[in-house]
RNA sequence: GCCCUGGUGGUGUAGGGGCUAUCAUGCGGGCCUGUCGAGCCCGCGACUCGGGUUCAAUUCCCGGCCAGGGCGCCA
């Protein structure tokens, strides 16, 4: 093992071209292949960015150094000095012709996967070594996708004059009900992973904020166990006064629309790695009514009765008939949280929306409850108390503006980006209802 | 939580009441100067756990644990 000393990468592989032909540079990363021909080796570095070959014939270089790199290991840590050779022959028309080699660290044998892809491994081996799983290019992938969308999200959302907030994710009760809370314990008392920033940035309107957002983890026990459901999510919420629910469903269009444009002018590679031909909806998507998603999936012969949320068979059956991403509106007001607006001249339909992309719900939102006696009476009409909001009702009773908003489930959104069907291949480190390691 | 299916070298698999347990990849060693899923030769490495049936269980039965898929819950 060596050290890195005064050793600093020049170039990162993906820069390295048949342009800088003789051009001494200095290359980090770890050995991804080792393919010795006896007469030459040749070393496939790869870095963040992707791959460059390292080639060396042994007549051209000095013999100790020759014998380093062949007895080098798959996945170990090094740094090679070395000439870039442009060549026919090579990779990308172009190859590092050694002269100085560092091994800052080596890779034990044998590996739990394979990060070269020649033998697949489950997900569940993958997630177990998930930093070499991660390794693969395929897989870091969809990592720079994620990156590159949270990215245009917040740039979108910032030209369009929303703030950032954080609120808390240790919260004292369960809050909009609906979904099962994991409790913690804060210090003498009981507490809660927060299930959703809903009540705060709602808050936030009545502080005057008038717009903003946020992205950050939310947490449901729920124990579910399906390629589209996690117990830590990032929710990418928003909420904007004196906004109604058509206002902030033409945001949400548009921050799609713009999330994907920006993925596929700055992830070319990655989506072609995950073999993804991403098209860019056109605006506005399509709007279906509640009424006639039941009269549609009756029609395709699931049952669904008025007044009931879609079945995962109805999903499917939805994801049959309609065609990339569409909203779905006029929700029965029963079905939807207390803090949603029913319609003022049909009440029993409400200003609820849901953002699907063919079967997967993507995000949901609604104009809200802005009128303190309406929402005491409707918390209560869903069987809680009144008293437990006391804190989040109080912001209601000293003008909160009519409001608008919704929330966003990043890893969805990220699964219709790059085309994967478990949303586990979207988290880093995910947590299910088994998974909790690492 | 329910239903279905499965658990075989590091990884991915074939098989199946008595075998030396299949193949690929990998790993170790050897040969090889243009590989790019390099090639060739030699070698290494495995039946989820507990109980039962049986002369004999990796194989059949029961249970546990774990996993995959579907559903439910949920977003």
């Amino acid at each position: 093992m060596e050290s890195l000393a005064d050793w600093r990468r020049s170039h990162y592989s993906r820069e390295v071209n048949p342009d800088m032909n003789g051009e001494e540079i200095l290359v980090m990363g770890w050995t991804h292949e080792i393919r010795d021909l006896g007469g030459i080796i040749f070393v496939l570095l790869r870095d963040r960015d992707g791959l460059v070959q390292v080639t060396a014939p042994s007549k051209k270089i000095d013999p100790g150094l020759f014998e380093n790199l062949r007895k080098l290991k798959k996945e170990s840590v090094i740094a090679v000095k070395g000439t870039v050779q442009e060549s026919p022959k090579a990779p990308g028309g172009v190859e590092l012709i050694p002269t100085d080699l560092r091994l800052l660290n080596q890779s034990q044998q044998p590996l739990p996967l394979d990060p070269t892809e020649k033998v697949r491994a489950e997900i569940d081996t993958r997630l177990d070594s998930r930093f070499l799983d991660l390794r693969k290019p395929s897989v870091s992938a969809i990592f720079k996708i994620k990156s590159t969308m949270l990215h245009s999200v917040r740039v979108f959302l910032e030209k369009n004059g929303y703030l950032e907030v954080n609120t808390p994710k240790l919260v004292a009760s369960a809050t909009e009900g609906g979904t099962e809370l994991f409790p913690i314990t804060y210090f003498e008392r009981e507490a809660f992973l927060g299930q959703s920033p809903q009540l705060y940035k709602q808050t936030m309107m009545s502080a005057g904020f008038d717009k903003v957002y946020e992205i950050a983890p939310i947490f449901r026990a729920e124990e579910h166990d399906t390629l589209r459901h996690l117990n830590e999510v990032i929710s990418i919420d928003m909420e904007a006064s004196f906004h109604s629910d058509e206002d902030v469903m033409d945001v949400l269009e548009k921050l799609v629309v713009q999330a994907i444009t920006d993925v596929t002018e700055n992830c070319e590679e990655e989506l072609k790695l995950l073999d993804k031909d991403l098209q860019i909806p056109e605006t506005p998507f399509e709007r279906i009514d509640y009424d006639d998603v039941i009269d549609l999936v009756n029609s395709k012969g699931v049952a669904l009765e008025h007044g009931e949320d879609l079945s995962r068979a109805a999903e499917k059956a939805m994801g049959e008939a309609m065609d990339g991403y569409y909203f779905i509106t006029g929700w029965p007001t029963e079905i939807k949280p207390f803090y949603v607006m029913a319609n003022e001249e049909t009440p029993e339909k409400s200003h609820a929306f849901d953002l699907m992309y063919k079967d997967l719900e993507i995000s949901s939102g609604a104009m809200r409850v802005h009128q303190h006696d309406v929402l005491v009476e409707k918390i209560s009409s869903k069987g809680l108390n009144p008293e437990s909001f006391e804190r989040y009702l109080a912001a209601f009773e000293y003008g909160m503006p009519p409001h608008a908003g919704w929330g966003l489930g990043a890893e969805r959104f990220n699964m219709t980006l790059t085309g994967l069907n478990n949303i586990r291949e979207t988290v880093l480190f995910p947590r299910d209802r088994r998974r909790l390691t690492p």
